[in-house]
DNA sequence: TCAGATTATAAGGTAACCTGACGAAAGAGT
DNA sequence: ACTCTTTCGTCAGGTTACCTTATAATCTGA
C-alpha cells in the first residue's frame, strides 16, 4: 500500500513534494551526523537552512524559522554551549545581542550548506537538467504566488 | 530576506518543495479546524492522509505513518474518546484489533480529503494544467526513484 | 508442545515547541 | 526632560508528539 496520498488522476502533489522534502531532510541530517556532529539535533541543523547564522539577532531568526523567540533562545543557548556560536551585545542596541559563529560553527555551516548542495546535485541527476529546470521553475513560480495571498 | 535556503542557480528545490508542501499542510489544516473540528491536533489529521483508516490495524497504521506503535496507539485513543472511531477485536487474531470509523469520523475523514482536493485544484490553476502535469510527473518520477534506493 | 515472534498496551522519559511575564533599553510624543 | 509604548532577550512553567522499555495475551512454526 502506497504512503502517498492519491487523487483521481494520481497521487497528490503536496503529498510527493513532502516525500521528496522528507528524503532530502532526512539524507541532509544524517550527513551532518555522519560528518561527527552528535551534540546537535535536527532542529539546530534547521537553523542553518538560512544564510548565515553570523551576525544575526535572535528575534530575527526566530521571524524566519517561524518559532517563537524563546525557542530560538533555547536553541542557540545548546549551540553556544557546545561551541558552535557565541552571543555578544550590540553596540547599535543595548537591548540586543548579536550571534557569532565560532570555527567550529563556521564548519559546521559549510558542512550543511555543501549537504544541500549534493542533495540538490543527485536530484538533479535523477531527471535530467531539462526537466529539473522546469522543475525549479515550477516551484519558484508556486512560491512566489503562494506567498502572495 | 528570504526564508529560501538558496544554491548557485536559484533556490534549492527541496527548500522550495518544503515551502509548497507547508503551505498545502497548513491550508488543509486550518479547513479542518474552520469546519468545527477543534477536538483533534494535526497529529490526528495526519493519520488520514492515507488511503482510509476504516479497517486497519494499529502495527499497519504505525509502518505506514514511520512512527512507533505507542504514538499511533495514543492517537487513536483521543480519536476513539472523541467519537471518530472504535478499535473492535480481530476475528482473525485474538491479539490484535480493527479500526473502524463511526459516522463522525466518516465525515471527518471526508472533510479532509475534499480539502486536500482543493488545494490540489489550486495548485493546478495557479500553474495551468500543461506545467502542473508535468511537475506531477516530475514528482512521480522523483519518488519512484528515491524509494529505490 | 513449547520457544519465539507479534499484538496492544502501560509506564516513564524527552525534544521541541508554546504562553505569559519580566527588566532593561530604545523610540515617540508632549 | 519626562512619560508612554514598544521591543529585546530571558525566565518559569506547561503541552504536544513523539520515544524506549517492559509486559500480558495470543499466534506461529519446528
Amino acid at each position: 500500500m502506497s504512503t502517498i496520498g492519491t487523487s483521481v488522476n494520481g497521487p497528490y502533489v503536496g503529498a510527493l513534494m513532502r516525500f521528496v522534502w522528507q528524503w532530502v531532510w532526512e539524507r541532509n541530517y544524517a550527513g551532518v551526523a555522519d560528518a561527527g556532529y552528535n551534540d546537535i539535533t535536527r532542529a539546530h541543523v534547521s537553523m542553518f537552512r538560512y544564510p548565515t547564522l553570523d551576525w544575526r539577532r535572535p528575534t530575527e531568526i526566530a521571524e524566519q524559522l517561524q518559532i517563537s523567540k524563546q525557542s530560538v533562545h533555547e536553541l542557540l543557548t545548546h549551540l553556544e554551549q557546545h561551541g558552535y556560536l557565541t552571543r555578544e551585545p550590540d553596540p547599535s542596541d543595548g537591548r540586543a545581542r548579536i550571534v557569532r559563529l565560532t570555527t567550529r560553527g563556521h564548519e559546521l555551516e559549510q558542512t550543511i550548506n555543501q549537504l544541500a548542495h549534493a542533495s540538490e546535485l543527485h536530484i538533479a541527476d535523477l531527471l535530467g537538467d531539462r526537466r529539473f529546470a522546469q522543475l525549479r521553475l515550477s516551484l519558484e513560480e508556486l512560491r512566489s504566488k503562494l506567498s502572495d495571498e
